[in-house]
DNA sequence: CTAGAAAGTCAACGATCGTTGACAAATGGA
DNA sequence: TCCATTTGTCAACGATCGTTGACTTTCTAG
């Protein structure tokens, strides 16, 4: 047993890159076929390892799905910003996460996957009550902040089902111009607009 | 060998009728759990059948689920309509496709598969092609009527994800008045607005 | 009534899955 | 060096899945 596991420990002990390759891979697979389409055994295979072994990592594949299922947002706060520009900051950040160089494939694996498993759309609704919620609340009536966060996210989880995941052609040919310029005002209305 | 089949006889043959009752099982099930979660066993149980009937009827499951899967949107031809209620013509009937008595389930299979199904994916964006980008194009410029068309489904997509797939509390929570009067404006634009 | 087709039942196949436990190799501190 | 812990390999388990083929029951036309 190491009991140095809750310092800050100097050691990138062989499992802990053996772990890393298959939570990296685990990410990959989830992010491209979602949890029922991404065995363990293809994971393994990915990760160049033995399927046992990534039950022994990660104790089982609702686990697994759980530690590559990671999402922070890191959405910015509303309240400094010119109140005008709420929308297009909100979409501008949108289009960081999905297609910024730090991208994680943590929204991505959770969207792939929350029709179908209840865990995932369950962390999925923790994500909007944590993390969209709380920003919009900061520049809205509290009151109805619940409803402005929801029309919010129905808009731009759908962006992201037809530009990443559906792939629907029109909406993957708009440029980041276009997105800002069509999805901006839309959401400038839900977040802050009237009534 | 029934060689009347193409004709419109007065036979609902016994076979007619499980059939039709293995189809209903399978677009219940397929909408609640997805193509991979709903088992053709579960299926069977379900129309109080034998698995093997389900195979009979239907060649296999990819059949099965490409039969329960059909979609008719029957979107209101929109030049006959006032040029400034287009927003609103149009989600009025995207609710009562989603919660009129006629709801086929259609859209909630193909969106519930979607996502980690590639067939699926491919039908929702033959919806998209055949059903949602006629309807703009014959209001818009046909020349981005695509873009437009994209975006209408943008939002409409991202709606019904939240709304009846992940069930966001607020989102559920919201009226009809209250959906027409925030995302009809929406669409409105993303229809026929400026540019 | 009777023969043949239609409808339904049953058991099993091969494949894949998550998971386990027994075992071998590698590693590192004494 | 020796030994204990860690790390990795291997084969198999039980379960579930889609699908098949042989069989029996039910229905219906002649």
């Amino acid at each position: 047993m190491n009991f140095m596991t809750e310092n800050q420990p100097k050691k990138p002990s062989k499992s802990d890159r053996t772990r890393a390759q298959i939570l990296e891979a685990a990410r990959l697979l989830f992010a491209e076929h979602g949890y029922d389409g991404a065995s363990i055994r293809d994971v393994a295979a990915h990760a160049s390892i033995d399927p046992a072994m990534v039950i022994r990592y990660f104790r089982s594949k609702d686990e697994l799905f759980a530690r590559a299922a990671v999402v922070d947002l890191q959405l910015p706060a509303l309240r400094a910003i010119d109140r005008n520009t709420i929308g297009e900051t909100l979409i501008r950040r949108f289009l960081e996460i999905w297609e910024g160089p730090a991208s994680g494939h943590g929204m991505i694996i959770l969207l792939r996957s929350a029709t179908s498993n209840e865990f995932a759309a369950e962390k999925l609704r923790d994500v909007f009550g944590h993390q969209v919620r709380p920003v919009i609340a900061a520049v809205a009536d509290p009151a109805d902040a619940g409803r402005r966060a929801g029309l919010v996210s129905s808009q731009l989880l759908g962006l992201a089902m037809c530009r990443y995941l559906l792939r629907l052609p029109p909406v993957v040919a708009l440029s980041h111009d276009e997105i800002i310029q069509n999805v901006g005002p839309t959401l400038q209305r839900y977040a802050v607009g009237e009534a």
